[in-house]
DNA sequence: CGATTCTTTGAAAACAGTCAATCTGTGTGG
DNA sequence: CCACACAGATTGACTGTTTTCAAAGAATCG
């Protein structure tokens, strides 16, 4: 009982991250409590910055709520987004942090953004220690790249137009939340064209 | 000495695997052998299938020498390619196998090809009882991820002429080895578009 | 309310695709 | 060994989608 009652008391940030581990593989409750005890709570604020170009990535993190941006600014002068971190989805530069290299990318909070920060160093250690969160690791890191050979598949297979059409029939939500010009980015054309798509649309 | 021999011998088709896991983990001498006992060795002749649409993916394929593709039919009826696969690579329709669905993909070798064939339930079991295996193949889909993340980047930040531009001097050999209409629909434009890229280089 | 940020509009231009025909090389069967 | 067939590569005219540029119009925030 007593023990129970302190188990949610510890878990209260972190439930969420154990939730969703949960789903893809099983932690005893000492590995649970080893892993919580490396992971810190973070608070970004709208448009702070987890990483910028220069800097050697240096941490993974776990979106608990609002929305990050994965992006680069490309020899124009423009912001290129590449990705978002959107709940539940963990993002890091990945080349980065491995390889500790410098970054050519931003990742920056679109909005009010709280994250679990896990270190390089404490990763690899959990890496190590827990198989089964190397597990878990191995399978966001699939499922990463699937979602992102779709994407690759959608850029080459559909147009614009269309790429828009199943965009904001799949995150109809999502594409309320966030500035049109960052959604023209990420699909890949300019806010011109969208607002062209808009305006035929309704 | 005698076990020394036995196991070149154990590992003849394995070593390039052996080998490549070693740049990323350290397997121990048994779990080496319980590896190699799941391997299976396939030769596969130009243009024949390790996947077909409709088809549920049931194994994971270690490229060893020649070269496979990824693609799928779009609704037009042209062949879509999204990856290739190159010596010492991992390819599979990783969505399929895990999801046990049928794949809207074709796995096939654009000439003579060696892999090796693992099963999804032996993987499954070796994730389980290697740690270092479930590491190595964390790994892998990290790189992986990386990888297509890096190409939908040249996608939306580079013309076609620069993407082609791009991919040829890093990858000069590979690109004089395959036909050209399948470098063409890989980078995201047609044959026609190619040739005249040819003629103007010339 | 002013300043900044974001969105919309329209015209001109660039980029790449489509279609159709021709050319080239390679391998196979007569 | 030649002739033919077929796969792949090339060429050019035409079409269409998306970008660029420039300006004006909303919306948001301090």
């Amino acid at each position: 009982m007593k023990q129970r009652h302190l188990t949610l008391q510890a878990m209260n940030q972190h439930d969420q991250l154990l939730k969703h581990i949960s789903k893809f593989s099983t932690l005893t409750y000492e590995h649970e409590l080893l892993l919580t005890s490396k992971l810190r709570y973070k608070l970004v604020e709208k448009k702070d910055f987890l990483l910028q170009e220069g800097q050697v990535c240096t941490h993974y993190y776990f979106v608990l709520s609002g929305c990050l941006r994965f992006y680069k600014i490309i020899n124009t002068g423009f912001e290129q987004i590449l990705q978002f971190g959107i709940p539940n989805w963990w993002l890091s530069d990945y080349r980065s942090i491995n390889d500790q290299r410098p970054s050519d990318y931003y990742i920056q909070a679109v909005e009010k953004t709280e994250v679990l920060v896990l270190t390089k160093h404490d990763a690899d250690a959990l890496f190590n220690d827990i198989p089964a969160f190397s597990s878990y690791f191995r399978l966001m890191m699939q499922k990463a790249y699937t979602a992102s050979l779709k994407k690759i598949e959608l850029m080459l297979c559909e147009s614009a137009e269309d790429r828009y059409v199943e965009f904001t029939t799949n995150f109809p939500d999502f594409v309320q939340q966030i500035p049109q010009y960052m959604l023209a980015s990420f699909l890949g054309f300019t806010p011109q064209f969208l607002s062209g798509l808009r305006a035929k649309k309704l």
